[in-house]
DNA sequence: CAAATATATGAGCGTATGTTCATGTATTAG
DNA sequence: CTAATACATGAACATACGCTCATATATTTG
């Protein structure tokens, strides 16, 4: 989006690497897809959602009563986190009660505390 | 908010935690640091930056041809980077290295990168 | 010295996101 | 049936974010 009137864009003298190498640089698709999906982990209220999941299924009142935020609010959240497949739920009743989908959301969630930790 | 078909909600007791690792509900400090460090992996561009430097250190100038966008941007996103901790530099004359700092980002980008492809 | 290079950064703009509020849909109670 | 409960969802508003552009700083070169 310059100005380049030369053929190629002007590179630093100095240490280039071969310009298409089959991993890196992440495809920006790919790239979307992942930020999204970082995304999604990337709110107070999603990860104190989770925290809570953590310990036990829960519903969506009990949810909203442990974070002391509106039902709304949950519902929205969890849908969230629901698109990204990273909780189930089942009905019953009225109720609906959620949990953690797999082993990945806490395992990024503990990473990530241990990395503020330091 | 509460109903009685089912036992009240088992988190929250109220207890004062040591402010380290404990239990849920996750404390709103720590969930908004939390949150902030996720929300700098929720970029592609940064992401695809993390995928290069993974490779190899490089320059500013390099990352910039190596995702062809600007180096604006590219310094840009390697400062929130940079404050976040997942990368450090090095400068050598005009030109300023980079390289992923510790093995976490790793650890998170491939964690992910298989949860998005089940 | 001045010019060129490499990077950093503040301002401004367009877009995305999270909340509240109002409303909609199921399910249960009376 | 109607009312109440539990949850979902669209609209709207305020905030946050990432880009471009212009400019600033630092280093090397002539």
């Amino acid at each position: 989006m310059a100005h380049e009137t030369e053929m190629e864009a002007p590179v630093c003298a100095e240490s280039h690497q071969p310009a298409s190498v089959e991993g890196p640089p992440l495809e920006i698709e790919e790239s979307q897809q992942m930020a999204e999906f970082f995304g999604i982990l990337a709110d107070p209220t999603r990860l104190r959602l989770i925290s809570l999941l953590s310990l036990s299924e829960s519903c969506v009142c009990d949810l909203a009563e442990g974070l002391a935020i509106s039902e709304s609010a949950v519902s929205h959240q969890l849908r969230a986190l629901r698109n990204a497949r990273l909780v189930r739920y089942r009905k019953s009743g009225r109720q609906v009660f959620y949990r953690l989908h797999d082993h990945h959301v806490l395992s990024l969630y503990e990473t990530v505390r241990e990395h503020l930790q330091e």
